[in-house]
DNA sequence: GTCTATATAGTGATAGAC
DNA sequence: GTCTATCACTATATAGAC
């Protein structure tokens, strides 16, 4: 397949995508250049400026995108008991995040680095997110399958608790992902039931 | 008290210091500039280098400083009884951190602008934090006070637990900080007993 | 679509006057 | 100890050639 010298725009976008999400939670998106992001892509920096109209859009495009996804990806299931969907809530939010730590260091790191009317909508869908957790413990305590006190607090601290596990867990270590889920999921259950 | 203009240097670095904690926490160590840092002092940015020789020193003396302190404050009595030993952690963790939000803010989050030699010593300072709540669990599953299948483990899950309540807390809220300290807890005594 | 070149502004750090 | 002035770079973003 032949291609035109400098035209290939169908994948330097994605790649541009890639280098800067890379980049940014590597190096923080301050102290990340445009020049930094095209060199990783192999371009000139004015090029990325087909892909991105500034350095701000990129960054919300690549937390936008992460939100969106993990929100599309958090599937419950009201008709299951709490305990189940609570368990499948903490499998899930540990495989999810642990299958991207770019993009969710990125989306807790930088969110000061936003516009204020971005930082609105990143945070309109993190809280849809703390929603959905909130709504199983609140339909457990209904069902008195849960004790919880204040399910908002339990909710922020057991989606703390769980995101935590990014911070350490690295494949190949002591204990498997599935280990680690599962020892989660036993402080997880004891705290609430 | 006559003072020698352009001269109170008794003043000047604590005032650098507690200027750069606020706009490192606010902006980010990459984001802000000298002057910047300076011009919060009111002083020039080339008076700033009479306090520090330079940026990441100032960075790494920020974060040293609130470690330290942490390790300081953190005063473990292994003659109690293991339950009381940790409720007492969780009453002092939340209570330290939120009274330090910018230093607590910086010490997470500024991590990668320090170098190497820099990290590793910040992050000795935390393995040795972590290290007392750790004691804590393994002396409490020792008695048989504690159930917990991995301590390592669970000391980063409660930390993680407890540290996010800085990302919400406000004074004037909903709760009180004594109200909420009294909710986290209940989750970990109930998580690991 | 990518290049080179550039406008405009800001960066960390230093030198020397006072 | 602080100032002014400056060095040597780097930044984002744009213009116009190809």
């Amino acid at each position: 397949m032949a291609r035109t010298a400098g035209s290939h725009s169908d994948i330097t976008g994605p790649r541009v995508r890639d280098a800067a999400l890379r980049l940014f939670a590597r190096g923080g998106y301050a102290a990340v250049s445009m020049r930094a992001i095209a060199a990783e892509v192999g371009v000139q920096a004015g090029a990325l400026y087909n892909y991105t109209p500034d350095k701000q859009t990129l960054l919300f495009d690549l937390m936008e995108g992460h939100m969106t996804e993990l929100l599309a990806a958090a599937r419950d299931d009201p008709a299951l008991d709490a305990r189940e969907r609570l368990h499948r809530f903490v499998a899930f939010h540990i495989r999810f995040h642990h299958a991207r730590p770019d993009a969710v260091f990125i989306a807790y790191m930088e969110l000061r680095n936003l516009t204020p009317e971005n930082f609105a909508r990143i945070e309109a869908l993190r809280g849809a997110y703390e929603d959905g957790l909130e709504q199983i413990l609140r339909d457990g305590v209904a069902a008195e399958a849960f004790r919880v006190e204040d399910t908002k607090i339990a909710t922020l601290a057991i989606i703390a608790m769980l995101t935590g596990v990014n911070t350490w867990f690295r494949t190949g270590g002591r204990l498997s992902l599935e280990e680690v889920t599962a020892q989660y999921w036993e402080m997880v259950r004891r705290a609430v039931m």
